[in-house]
RNA sequence: UACCACCCAUUUGA
């Protein structure tokens, strides 16, 4: 058992997870049981996989031998029903715990960090507290999380000052979070301070770092701050060379940004490294921004001939590119693929496909799409209004807006 | 011998 233990280990660690679930398979089929150390690890590569299916039979197994309230099985239990979206689930194992400790906290917090769920963070934060237990440099990290991924930036910041003032260790990974707010906002002056702390806790050759550095100053338009930062990296990952990307997009240096793609593109400069779909969307969106669709429409052709496939971000701003260049048939072409890749249902394309339609003079389809839509959102009902008032038809433009409010949105 | 936190692209609105 030590031996299938380290083997668990090993892949586990390469991310091997589907040869992880295939390994279990076969201490079952050999009649080997597995103890405290394989279960967190079978459990670990489940929540990878994403199947639901077999997260729950692997569960319910844990259930049947009586492990789920040991607190590692447990915690890695909580962390997999994270992964999967489903908190509800996550916080049941949680209760059932026997004794949990500070990571039964810390994996709760991530898990609703990660579903953007911000609520729920907080109140096990402060549960956490309640029960007499430290939150930890995790703890606090996994909260400024949830708050960035929830878009409250400037509360991210003031628990970043509390958690300064409350003497709790400040590390890479706290930093990285609060730089990525400041680039959210733009803040400037902020991002220098933070920088100073990267300094000054000498956490400049964490690559991560050094990557939300790049992109704090190319978010603020200092292209060669960013450009010098991202030459100073060593190890250079997939990150790095889309946030400079991003940085020269950003600022409407669109050709710029390409030389920088292209670089990437370019075997001999980059040995491992391929642009990827972010990579792609950045330089598209690029051109796109700086009201060069035509451009932005050959980068994608050329994407389509490349081995990365396009996902609905991409898609987003192909559509809106359509719209601007009224380009109904690359448009009608994008709908089918939508439809084939199974991407419909996703609230950013059909809110691009709405405007695309209506923008190219195809209101009908464009409405059909609309109908369609399972959780309209603001951006699809305006998209839905504009299209009448390009139409001159007020009296239904008049007339959505009226239902906007019926369903209950407040129209901005 | 196992468990938690981090960085990049985002659709509507003269």
């Amino acid at each position: 058992l030590l031996l299938w233990n380290s083997i668990l280990r090993a892949n586990v660690s390469h991310q091997f997870y589907g040869k992880v679930v295939s390994l279990y398979v076969r201490m079952v089929k050999d009649g080997v049981f597995g103890d405290g150390f394989s279960w967190p690890l079978v459990i670990r590569a489940c929540g990878y996989l994403g199947s639901v299916y077999l997260c729950r039979v692997v569960h319910g197994r844990v259930v049947e031998i009586d492990f789920e309230s040991r607190v590692y099985v447990g915690n890695e239990l909580v962390g997999m029903y994270g992964r999967l979206g489903r908190m509800g689930d996550a916080r049941k194992v949680f209760d059932n715990i026997g004794v949990r400790n500070c990571i039964s906290w810390n994996t709760m917090i991530s898990g609703y960090a990660l579903n953007y769920e911000v609520g729920g963070a907080m109140e096990m934060f402060r549960g956490m507290e309640c029960e007499g237990l430290e939150p930890n440099v995790v703890t606090w990290t996994s909260l400024l999380s949830s708050h960035a991924r929830c878009g409250r930036f400037v509360e991210t910041i003031e628990l970043f000052g509390l958690m300064r003032r409350r003497g709790v260790e400040i590390n890479a990974e706290t930093l990285a979070i609060v730089l990525s707010v400041c680039a959210d906002l733009g803040a400037f002056v902020g991002g220098k301070v933070i920088h100073g702390c990267v300094v000054k806790g000498g956490f400049e050759d964490y690559t991560f770092v050094k990557n939300a550095l790049v992109s704090v100053y190319g978010k603020c338009g200092e292209v060669n701050n960013a450009r010098n930062l991202f030459l100073e990296i060593k190890d250079k990952n997939i990150v790095s060379w889309n946030a400079l990307i991003t940085s020269y997009a950003d600022a409407g240096l669109c050709d710029d940004a390409l030389d920088v793609f292209l670089e990437l593109e370019r075997p001999q400069d980059c040995l491992n490294l391929r642009a990827n779909v972010v990579s792609w969307s950045a330089v598209i969106d690029g051109f796109a921004s700086a009201g060069q669709g035509e451009e932005s429409l050959d980068l994608f052709r050329q994407m389509q001939l490349s081995h990365v496939n396009a996902n609905t971000v991409t898609l987003s701003i192909v559509l809106s590119v359509c719209a601007e260049l009224a380009a109904l048939n690359l448009g009608r072409e994008i709908h089918g693929h939508v439809i084939r890749a199974a991407l419909d249902g996703n609230i950013l394309v059909e809110n691009g496909l709405v405007n695309m339609y209506t923008k190219c003079g195809c209101l009908k389809e464009g409405y059909r799409v609309f109908q369609n839509i399972q959780n309209k959102d603001l951006i699809s009902w305006n998209s839905m209004i504009s299209g009448y008032g390009i139409h001159g038809l007020g009296a239904s433009a008049l007339d959505t807006f009226d239902q906007v409010i019926k369903s209950g949105f407040k129209p901005d």
